[in-house]
DNA sequence: TGGCTTAGTTAGGTAAACTAAGTACATGGC
DNA sequence: GCCATGTACTTAGTTTACCTAACTAAGCCA
């Protein structure tokens, strides 16, 4: 099975990105904007580490959340190195709607497995999440 | 659950990617040399579909493959449409070892779960596999 | 043999990541 | 008080991995 996780997660992801979500969110920004909902004002740094990503892509990707006027920066006042970043009204609506929706469409897909697959992806689900935390 | 797996799958690949296998094979590469061992001889739009990738992207990529001297394109005689591509010797090698080699290290992540765990990756593994499939 | 279909390639573009280098700010030692 | 060092972020440039559109070559069939 060690050799066939991650040809299967390479496929699993590459059908997952050409389903560009709905709301023309594309599918590298949803997850920084559902984080935001749960942790606002984050710095830069926070959500690159978060999404596993370096600082200078989290600067790009926010660049164009930004420019999409779906968050806002903010320079900390009380040490001005940081960037605090939130949702605008916008982006906070568009973050809920896109959880929602995307939850609806991919529970969909998960309507077409069995419940004893369902189940057995649940049980996974907290695996997979341990296993990026795992280093080296 | 459905709101979590994508997130989840996404980080999970970035991962993945990050940490170039051994023996300088793309992770990119991998499955595709991979399924060449078992499958010689396929046609371009066989491995295409069975990335999931269009028949241009798998045209470029076994490009770079032949580059390399990891396989071989021959024409088909019958219909000389197709294209049958194999490993060469030094192909199969660095397939093998490939294979080996990332299943070892990938093993060494395992590791550092619970028997209870990679009992759970292992159940959910074929339910990622049927996954893949679903189309809508 | 001329017209459709199929397999693959070429050309060109975009998205998402990276590293390296630069700027702005904070802080601790002298 | 100011300079060295470190931290947070940005900018610039590159790489990788995909895509669509348009083309060529080959087979099929009436």
């Amino acid at each position: 099975m060690a050799t066939k996780l991650p040809t299967v997660l390479t496929r699993l992801n590459r059908r997952l990105r050409q389903t560009s979500g709905p709301l023309g969110v594309p599918p590298g920004h949803y997850p920084v904007l559902v984080s935001l909902l749960d942790h606002a004002s984050a710095t830069v740094s926070q959500l690159a580490a978060a999404e596993h990503v370096r600082v200078p892509s989290m600067t790009a990707l926010l660049g164009q959340l930004e420019a999409d006027g779906l968050i806002q920066k903010e320079v900390d006042t009380s040490d001005r190195r940081f960037v605090r970043v939130s949702l605008t009204r916008q982006g906070t609506a568009v973050a809920r709607a896109a959880r929602q929706l995307r939850g609806a469409w991919f529970a969909h897909r998960l309507s077409h497995l069995s419940a004893r697959e369902v189940a057995a992806l649940q049980r996974a689900l907290p695996v997979l999440e341990h296993l990026i935390g795992v280093d080296r």
